[in-house]
Parts: structure tokens; C-alpha cells; sequence
DNA sequence: CACCCTCGCGCC
DNA sequence: AAATGGCGCGAGGGTG
């Protein structure tokens, strides 16, 4: 069953439903209805945005199992045909449909100046006459169409399932929250940085620091948050660096170093998630970051405000379950490996895969047999870390230090799996476009990077940087394979995993391999189980109930998310 | 003053 | 010798 929802204009709402349209609903008539038909029929629900609409909704406190999300299933249409640049919104996709020029997108949600009413009523209007019913249901049967002449449509089919049940993942962990305990947040920053201090002002131990540091450089002042600064101060002192960064001052002997070091690591806590950052994303005990599914061209998500997506690791320990519940925190062991051996087919590589630990497993398919030769520069390194680099370089295009010849080894041995992401650094390199499993597909290079790397020259430095460009592209479809096939499988074990989650149990972050899940602590158990069912799950729908590539998850049930390893 | 860029570093 | 992928964010510093 399938049901189509929008708003007609303004403050009026449709739906239509089984041969039925319910037109200029007011706000409340069209909850009520959404809510009535979901119980009765939990039909697939057809939105022009899920992003622009659902909030709304769960805001009035209706949530729907399924749907169809048009503009993302749009843009993912649109970049599997080489035109990722045009308008994925109901307008756009229906002008297109009719063979007319698209108007241009509207400034998404998030980045708009003001707040949006209920649903998104600014923007380019439908043609006159035309019901949001029929645009969506136009834009529908048209996205069918283009779906069918795909190589896989059936896996597009799932990539939409699952991207757009992402997307009601996505409203649904923003209005929820992260359990964030702000309490041990403020004891954490005052036990680091000192006594609350105004924005703009140094906290006290900054300003210890700064000093010390100054007195280092013989009592000239030096700013340690500008790295220009820093640079000439230890130009002075008669040390040449071309930067001020961390991996390079670890290696300097100076007395200002341990000062710089440790006031850098302070004042990032103290810039991206001291007080102001508290102030204003943690509200009630929660935080509410926005999420952009599919934000990044390989499909993995980004945010928007409060550096959702980068949480350090220190601060952690304020991630915490409400009394009698727990968190269940879910990370995937090495998924890009891993799916990188499902998708290249390599056998051998698989058999490494069984391993929980793959990368000491790979170690051991890699060098055992090989002689030791007592290399210096190879001894402080075990060979767990090498074999890791290894499969690093190979899916991230490496090849500066000791990746070359680990790499060759690595080729030798698993030539299947490498030659999968050479094939696809190969047609990067042409310019060519590339897909993950399930259809994601890459943008084409800009016309820049054509002018630089098609025309034919003798000149030595131009014909240089051409060769880095088209490498530096291959480098980027290397990647974009494993990366985006990797969103492809969490997408589809998110939107599996929302279904089978025991109420009032709910998602609560989602970060590229990782899932947290709070809930009350007697369900913790099942929690655990539905997610190992629906990893299993994704690896089927991906790859095929044949596949024998594992995908392990490290799973705990805590109290706070620092106590997950 | 707004705007834009680079740097540096947090996460995967 | 070099040339490891994807992000967001804040601070500094320059420009108009």
C-alpha cells in the first residue's frame, strides 16, 4: 500500500490514499490522518522531502515504519546518470519530467536565515494547477521508469528502501537526542581548563600555558592558537618548520614544545566543545545535532552544526544512559576491508575475512613464510600495522614511504581484491565514473581537471601536474567504491535495524560504521541481537546469501558510550 | 563590516 | 622524492 503526503501550498495538506485525495487538509486534519492511516495500513509513504517534512511531524508526534523520500531517491537517479548538478526537489524532478528546464533547488533546510514554518512552503511553487498528488505521483512513475533501464534496478530499488528509511532515521535521532550529561560535561571542562571564562576570553589554564610557553622562546610573545606565529618563534631559536602541527613539533626538542602540545589539545577542547558549544546543543539532557543523509558524495552522512559527527573521544564519557536504561553501541570490525572483499569476490581474501581481527589475520596470510630480513626501519613496526597499511594504501591510493612494497606484496597475494580497486583508480584516472554496490556513482570530474589532464603538451611541468591530477581523481574513485559500497551496507542495516528495534527502544547516533541504541536496560539483549540480525541481513541483500565474507560488530551494552571499546 | 581562504585537528 | 580517501568546525588573517 502506498500513500502520497505534501503540502498543496501554504497552510494546506493532501494525502491520497487507495484511489482517495484528501485535499486542503489543515495541519492538525492531515496529523490526524497520517496517523490514522499508518495504523490501519502502515502504507509506504511518499514525500517530496522526508528532511523538509518529517520533523514536523514526529514534532506533532506521529512516526511512520516506511517511505519513499523523492528528493533523495532523486539525486541519487540523477548522479547514477551523470547529472548530479540538477534539481532533486518535487519541482525540479517534475519539470524534467515534462522535458522542461528545471528551475534551480532552493537552499536546503538547514542553511536556511530563518526558521521554516511547519513544512517547507518557500521556493519555487509547482505550476499553477498542479496538485502536489500528481507532481509526486508524476515524479514517481517517472523515477520507475529511469530505474528500469539501470544495469541493477533491483539493487536501486533497495539503495532507495534504504536511503530513504535512513532519512527517517536521521529526524527521528535529531528530535530524540543524544543522552549527553551536561553536569559532567561543565566538571570535565573546569577540571581541564580552569573557572568558566566569557566567550572570547582565554580560560585560565590557556593562559598559564601561553606564558609558559613565551618564556620558552625567551619571554617574547608568541600567540600558540596563530601557527604563523609559532613558526617564527622557532625560526628564532634556529629550528625550520614549514608548519606548526602537532606530528611535526613531537619531534623537536625544545622546551616550548610540551607547553604547545598541550595547549593546542585545551584549546581544541575548549573552541569546538567547551562551554559555548554546550550552551548551545545540549538542551535537556540531550543532543540535537541535524544530519544530511547522504551529505557526502560517497553517501555517508554529514551534519551540520555541533560537529555531530566528530564527537572526541574524551568527552565521551558524557554520553549516558538515563537510569535503567543502557546504551547498545555497535561498531562494525573493519567494514571497508571487509566489504571490499565482498565486492572484488576475492576468495582468498574471505577466508582472511573469518578472522575477527582481520587485519592481524591478514598479517599472518601475508608474511608468515616470508624471511625476515632485520631491517632497521621494519622493527619498530609489528606486522599487524604493516598488513593494516598495506590494505590502507590499497583502498586509499597510498604509495609514499613503505605502502609501495607492501602494497606489491598484497597484489601478490590477494590479486583479486587489489585489481578491484585498480580497475576503478584506473577509470577515475579517465575521467570515467564508478558505482558502489548498490548504484551510488561518483561524480564526474570538473571541466578544469578535463582541460588539465586531455590536451596533449611537451611541456614538462604542465605534463607533471596532469599526472597528478589524474591520479589524484583515480585516487578519489579508488576510494569512492569501498566507501560508498560501505554506505550502501549501513544504510540498509539502518533501515533494517529501525524496524526490528523493540519499542521504546530507538536509535540514538549513527556515525559511518557505528550505531548507538538506548533503551531500557531488560531489553538490552535483543537490542544487541536485532543488530548482529541486521548486519547479517545487509550482507545478504548486498552481496548474496552465498557471500562468505563476515561482518563481525563489536557490540557492549554500557552505561556510557567511553566504556565501548 | 562581511566574506573567503588556509591551517590545524577532531572523527570515520 | 613523492602523491593515502571522506568530512565539519573554529581561529587567524587577508580582502573588498
Amino acid at each position: 500500500m502506498q500513500a502520497i503526503a505534501g503540502q498543496e501550498e501554504d497552510d494546506d495538506f493532501a494525502i491520497a490514499f487507495s484511489g482517495e485525495t484528501l485535499r486542503g487538509l489543515k495541519f492538525a486534519e492531515f496529523v490526524h490522518e497520517v496517523r490514522r492511516l499508518e495504523a490501519e495500513h502502515a502504507p509506504r509513504w511518499v514525500f517530496p522531502s522526508v528532511e523538509r517534512a518529517y520533523p514536523a511531524l514526529i514534532k506533532a508526534g506521529v512516526r511512520v515504519r516506511r517511505c519513499h523520500d523523492l528528493a533523495l531517491t532523486e539525486g541519487l537517479l540523477l548522479a547514477h546518470e551523470g547529472r548530479p548538478q540538477e534539481s532533486r526537489s518535487l519541482h525540479g524532478a517534475l519539470a524534467r519530467a515534462n522535458g522542461q528546464e528545471a528551475p534551480a533547488d532552493e537552499p536546503p533546510p538547514w542553511a536556511e536565515d530563518d526558521q521554516p514554518t511547519l513544512f517547507e512552503t518557500r521556493g519555487p511553487r509547482l505550476p499553477a494547477g498542479v496538485t502536489v498528488v500528481e507532481a509526486a505521483r508524476r515524479v514517481l512513475a517517472e523515477q520507475e521508469k529511469r530505474v528500469a533501464l539501470a544495469e541493477h534496478p533491483e539493487r536501486l530499488r533497495l539503495l532507495f528502501a534504504a536511503e530513504s528509511a535512513s532519512a527517517l532515521a536521521a529526524a527521528e535521532m535529531s528530535a530524540d537526542g543524544l543522552p549527553w550529561r551536561a553536569d559532567l560535561h561543565l566538571e570535565l571542562l573546569a577540571d581541564q581548563l580552569g573557572p568558566r571564562v566569557p566567550a572570547g576570553q582565554r580560560p585560565k589554564r590557556l593562559v598559564e600555558l601561553a606564558a609558559k610557553i613565551s618564556d620558552a622562546f625567551g619571554g617574547r610573545p608568541v600567540n600558540p592558537d596563530a601557527p604563523a606565529s609559532v613558526v617564527r618563534a622557532l625560526g628564532r631559536e634556529g629550528i625550520e618548520v614549514t608548519s606548526a602541527r602537532k606530528y611535526l613539533l613531537r619531534d623537536i626538542d625544545h622546551p616550548a614544545v610540551p607547553p604547545l602540545l598541550e595547549y593546542k589539545e585545551l584549546a581544541r577542547l575548549h573552541s569546538a566543545n567547551g562551554w559555548t558549544w554546550l550552551d548551545e546543543w545540549v538542551h535537556d539532557g540531550r543532543f540535537r545535532p541535524h544530519y544530511i543523509v547522504g551529505g557526502v558524495v560517497s553517501g555517508r552522512w554529514a551534519s551540520r552544526g555541533g560537529g555531530a559527527l566528530q564527537i572526541p573521544k574524551v568527552l565521551r564519557t558524557c554520553v549516558r544512559a538515563d537510569p535503567g536504561w543502557k546504551l547498545v553501541v555497535a561498531d562494525a570490525a573493519q567494514l571497508e576491508p571487509r566489504v571490499l572483499t565482498a565486492l572484488s569476490g576475492d576468495r582468498e581474501l574471505a577466508e582472511v575475512a573469518a578472522a575477527t581481527d582481520l587485519y592481524a589475520s591478514l598479517a599472518e596470510a601475508m608474511f608468515s613464510g616470508v624471511r625476515r630480513v632485520p631491517v632497521p626501519a621494519w622493527d619498530d613496526r609489528d606486522d599487524r600495522d604493516r598488513a593494516k597499511i598495506a590494505m590502507l594504501s590499497a583502498m586509499y591510493g597510498g604509495t609514499s614511504g613503505e605502502a609501495g612494497p607492501l602494497l606489491s606484496l598484497l597484489r601478490n597475494r590477494f590479486p583479486d581484491a587489489v585489481s578491484y580497486v585498480e580497475r576503478a583508480a584506473q577509470a577515475g584516472e579517465r575521467g570515467e565514473r564508478v558505482r558502489s554496490r548498490l548504484g551510488r556513482t561518483s561524480p564526474a570530474p570538473s571541466e578544469a581537471w578535463r582541460a588539465l589532464t586531455g590536451g596533449f603538451t611537451e611541456d614538462e611541468a604542465a605534463e607533471t601536474k596532469a599526472r597528478q591530477a589524474s591520479r589524484g581523481w583515480g585516487r578519489f574513485t579508488r576510494n569512492f567504491v569501498v566507501q560508498a559500497s560501505a554506505a550502501d551496507m549501513t544504510a540498509v542495516l539502518l533501515a533494517t535495524l529501525r524496524g526490528k528495534l523493540p519499542s521504546p527502544a530507538h536509535l540514538v547516533f549513527f556515525q559511518h560504521d557505528e550505531v548507538l541504541v538506548h533503551t531500557p536496560a531488560e531489553f538490552a539483549d535483543e537490542v544487541s541481537q536485532s543488530i548482529v540480525d541486521s548486519m547479517a541481513e545487509a550482507a545478504r541483500m548486498l552481496f548474496g546469501a552465498a557471500c562468505p565474507v563476515r561482518f563481525p560488530l563489536h557490540i557492549a551494552a554500557v552505561d556510557t558510550y567511553a566504556d565501548a571499546k
